[in-house]
DNA sequence: GTTGAGCGTT
């Protein structure tokens, strides 16, 4: 099984691989995302990261208020747009 | 060559 996780206030210059190998230090990473803007293709400064969900607690508690690119990262359980209240 | 709260893409 998988969950996903939001990972929000990151660098202009993080990128999916550079979060898989971030987050793969405390658990196992099945893929990640980050999120750009469609028309621009600029950092929207926040992506996604699924991982175990045997592995999701500890990265999340790992990971959360810690420092990257010189910014503190915020890392929690997503929520997907489909799960949403509209 | 920019910006800074938030939850994406098939």
């Amino acid at each position: 099984m998988v969950r996903t996780l939001y990972v929000g206030n990151l660098p202009w210059s993080t990128k999916a691989e550079d979060l898989q190998e971030v987050f793969s230090q405390y658990g196992e990473v099945i893929s990640s995302r980050v999120i750009t803007d469609r028309e621009t293709g600029r950092s929207r400064g926040f992506g996604f990261v699924e991982v175990a969900d045997q592995d999701a607690e500890q990265i999340i508690a790992a990971l959360n208020g810690t420092e990257m690119g010189g910014r503190v990262l915020t890392v929690n359980e997503a929520k997907a747009r489909e799960d949403r209240p509209s």
